[in-house]
DNA sequence: TTCGAACGATTGCGCGCATT
DNA sequence: AATGCGCGCAATCGTTCGAA
């Protein structure tokens, strides 16, 4: 967000969006941390993923694969409290004494049943049978109904009963349709045609490349206005010293633009003269990578968090 | 005790070659 | 032409020492 100067006309619009983006990520975060309970032998499961079902792409959270079914996962991670109507197909939200309205989970997951049945098709998997959970990730967020019946009241659960919800679901299946080849099968299928769908934030907020500001961003002071020596960033502004500033630019490249970043494109973006500093850092940063030569293309680190090693 | 000069060790950069 | 990377050189750092 920083990145963005707030002279921009769509600076406000775009906080908005930006601070309710970021409960979606927390939401996903906090479902994804309780499917790491869950055995992956059994279970399986993918998640953040596009599929595509031979007509259009679809985005599912998560998704477990086992033998006898596809159990889509929806995360919903909305503060306050939640009202759902399905008759109307609606979901209210209501907090601070506002109102929102949203569209309803069900239909979003019965419409993702859909595509993943034709997607199964498409791929020529035998038919399984797909059972569909919302996770509701905030513990703190209140649960209204409307008229809803015990099956569906069922299928809205609470980030922590996931793997006890998961392993309830599997008990109501029997026949074991997949063999381990199928199920194998499937995922390579998935991963091969796996894009992350969360698209880059530029398109998302209707942003183009000028309107990011470029460089390495001085940690104590906010200033884009670090030099690099021979082995420190320095600020022009505040005259702090940084080993690593250059990693928060790095994954303010990966959530900005995408995961995956060649030299040059570094180089524009932190605005680094040098190439071969440039290659340098990133091949530190980023010890995975993919492609040779002029085509390598280095995959983002979330664990290379600046130290924050600044000193003045 | 503090400051600055000098010096050696370290480390990062530029050049240029190899590869695609 | 674009890029990765090895090698040699030089910039920089940390330490020591002497002067104030």
């Amino acid at each position: 967000m920083n990145r963005v100067s707030t002279d921009n006309p769509h600076w406000t619009t775009l906080h908005e969006q930006f601070l309710k983006m970021s409960a979606g990520l927390a939401g996903e975060t906090t479902a994804d941390h309780y499917l790491r309970y869950l055995p992956s032998s059994e279970f399986q499961p993918l998640i953040d993923l596009q599929l595509y079902d031979g007509i259009q792409h679809f985005q599912v959270d998560a998704l477990v694969v086992n033998p006898k079914l596809l159990l889509i996962i929806e995360v919903k991670n909305y503060k306050g409290e939640l009202i759902f109507d399905l008759e109307h197909h609606q979901l209210f939200r209501k907090i601070d004494s506002k109102t929102d309205i949203f569209p309803d989970p069900f239909l979003q997951v019965e419409i993702q049943t859909l595509q993943l049945t034709r997607c199964l098709q498409h791929y020529n998997f035998p038919p399984l049978p797909i059972y569909s959970l919302i996770v509701i990730a905030n513990p703190n967020t209140a649960i209204q109904t409307l008229d809803m019946d015990q099956q569906n009241l069922k299928r809205i659960i609470r980030a922590k009963q996931l793997p006890f919800a998961v392993r309830e679901i599997d008990k109501m299946f029997i026949d074991e349709v997949w063999s381990a080849g199928t199920i194998q099968h499937f995922q390579q299928q998935v991963r091969k045609k796996h894009r992350p769908y969360r698209k880059s934030i530029l398109i998302q907020f209707q942003l183009e490349e000028k309107d990011i500001i470029k460089g390495v961003q001085c940690p104590p002071c906010g200033q884009f206005r670090m030099s690099l020596k021979r082995d420190h960033w320095y600020c022009v502004k505040c005259s702090c010293r940084s080993k690593d500033a250059h990693l928060q630019s790095l994954m303010d490249y990966q959530l900005l633009i995408g995961k995956e970043i060649t030299t040059p494109d570094f180089m524009k973006f932190a605005r680094i003269e040098s190439r071969k500093v440039a290659w340098r850092l990133l091949s530190e940063a980023c010890p995975e990578y993919y492609g040779e030569t002029r085509s390598r293309k280095y995959i983002g680190n979330n664990q290379s968090q600046p130290a924050s090693s600044s000193t003045n």
